[in-house]
DNA sequence: GTGAAAGCGCTAACAC
DNA sequence: GTGTTAGCGCTTTCAC
């Protein structure tokens, strides 16, 4: 590929310089308010550069600093409520504390995360944030990561290693007391389309889901825990997958929310009426909750207060290097009542 | 701040040549396979590369190349189903083509925009994709950009300059055409909660709901056009001013989904009814509109082709230096029958 | 107050 | 095949 030709020949410390018989380095020290530099010269070589239109190699300036002022993320998608959310907030963030953000999308795939995770370190990224992809089993990675001494936060779906932030919601008391709620109701015949075991939020949501039905001792049956993935077509072929058993449970607890609307999907295409045929619940909701029909009875994720905190955190070790300070947060989720989940216990 | 402290010290070239006993050359040249070296040397230098968890410095890479492999993205939002969807298309060709994706959030807001896209020319993105904010009316920094020579496509929020390539909907006809299905399906009193005519889309989603209206002669009634954001709450906002002017239309053309959204809060809050006492239409969709209650009748964006265009004409640019083909893609949207909007002409 | 020298980690051109 | 030299644009140290 040609070089230099697609782009444009930004100018310099040195052109600047050069126009005002000094050296790059008075510039340098000028533009950024050196008491070195008096004030005349100041003026002068911030006009130049002004008319110049200079603008500062962020590349060069990393470089030479050994520091890029930026923070990785890697999230497995984007479209998609909680991490568009999250993101969000991340960035916001990070501007206030004058630090870029590099967003990667691993999608879901595990190779595609450790290739970004590697692009990041490679991009020298001051610290890194990271939520699993579904697919993650192999941590050797992360590890290495970690004893590479980068700060690092995990959150929402992470690793249980003490060596590691994490700032996640509280996902096995929401699961528990969500489910609770449903026995409360009434219902008995519950089945859990769980997420993959090897996932945090997976294994946790259907240990709270466990440890509620045992506690009022409700039988459960292998055939109604499914596992699976966290969006809409898990959901959708999940509940396929239970309809064509011909063993119907009263309500299903999805592992989350785009699963609970694969749930509608699959239960609309079948002509089950929800909740009146079968009802629906799960953890995690949208902005979008309130207009749908029926508005999902859910455990609502302070998904703002995760990223901010995540993000807090990592900015914190990374603002004070050699701390190395390890938090876990569990930020608790609120029952939000909608339309599903209303029946009266008996 | 402490320099160097909280950066692990990655290996670098020299230290897999110092244990070698051969010149950085040769190592940096080996790791890429440059046909020079031997491939016992190559060998040898990729286990030991291995060994030392060697990451190449993308940093001093860009530095060197003159060219840092990247495209800049600035979208005002991302929590927001048409530019998650629409970057997350973007993340993927970017990836396929070997480029990585600095992604930057305007928040709506101009000035951080500006400051965004200043950030992204430091970093020496190798092209800019952009899509406005709602505020944003000074081009000059857009027009510098572009002098400069650095590919840069606009997407969805775009200016009608001859010197930028643009991909959009067709906005106008897109509104035309709904507002033609309403007026075949008999309202004549419809209402329009535009954006602000100086963006591109808030002036010619007006412009095609102006035109389908004077083309069937339905007068227009200048308080039933209210100008406005993009956002649930500026659709929300607009309505409550309709409402208490007591003098509601049969129907609402709102700019965007989110707005349309808003319609509903207000809506249900003042008791009025959508479908029946009042109909609401709009421009955008959303992955979830099939769960709304009522599903609303819109024009469907083509989000990911918007995306894909976008990039490949942007990646066309980059890796054909010089060519600088400005390209202008309208593509048709489509319309998507839902429940609003279902009247028979009387 | 200003500048010369050195270095951040890498790559390209050209010797050897 | 491998190494030498130079340079990307910037900052820091230390003379002057």
């Amino acid at each position: 590929m040609a070089l230099n030709q697609n782009k444009p020949a930004q100018s310099t410390l040195d052109d600047i310089a050069r126009k005002l018989n000094v050296t790059k380095v008075t510039v340098s020290k000028a533009l950024r308010d050196h008491p070195d530099i008096s004030l005349e010269t100041k003026e002068k070589v911030k006009t130049v550069a002004r008319e110049l239109g200079y603008t500062p190699n962020f590349i060069a300036r990393s470089l030479s600093l050994r520091r890029s002022g930026t923070i990785g993320v890697v999230v497995p998608k984007i479209a998609h409520h909680f991490f568009s959310t999250a993101v969000e907030t991340i960035y916001d963030s990070a501007l206030q504390n004058s630090y870029e953000v590099i967003l990667m999308l691993s999608q879901e795939n595990a190779q595609r995360e450790a290739l970004h995770i590697q692009t990041l370190l490679s991009m020298r990224v001051d610290g890194l944030l990271i939520s699993l992809s579904k697919e993650t089993k192999d941590l050797s990675l992360l590890e290495a990561v970690k004893k590479s001494g980068l700060p690092t936060v995990l959150f929402d779906r992470v690793v249980e290693k003490p060596e590691f932030s994490t700032v996640t919601t509280d996902d096995e008391e929401g699961a528990f007391s969500i489910i609770e709620h449903a026995i409360h109701c009434g219902y008995r015949k519950i089945a859990h389309l769980a997420g993959y075991s090897h996932t945090s939020i997976g294994r946790l949501r259907r240990s709270g889901f466990e440890k509620a039905m045992m506690k009022h001792d409700i039988p459960m049956h292998p055939e109604w825990i499914i596992e699976g993935g966290f969006a809409e077509e898990d959901g959708y072929h999940a509940f396929m997958n239970i309809y064509h058993s011909k063993n119907l449970p009263e309500i299903i607890f999805a592992v989350t929310y785009p699963v609970a609307l694969g749930i509608f999907s699959a239960a609309r295409e079948k002509k089950i009426a929800i909740p009146e045929d079968l009802d629906v619940i799960c953890i995690g909701g949208s902005n979008y909750n309130k207009y749908i029909c029926p508005t999902i009875t859910c455990i609502d994720q302070p998904v703002q207060e995760i990223g901010k905190q995540a993000i807090s955190i990592l900015l914190d070790n990374v603002m004070n290097p050699g701390q190395n300070r390890i938090q876990k947060i569990k930020i608790p989720g609120r029952l939000f009542l909608g339309d599903t989940c209303r029946k009266k216990s008996a």
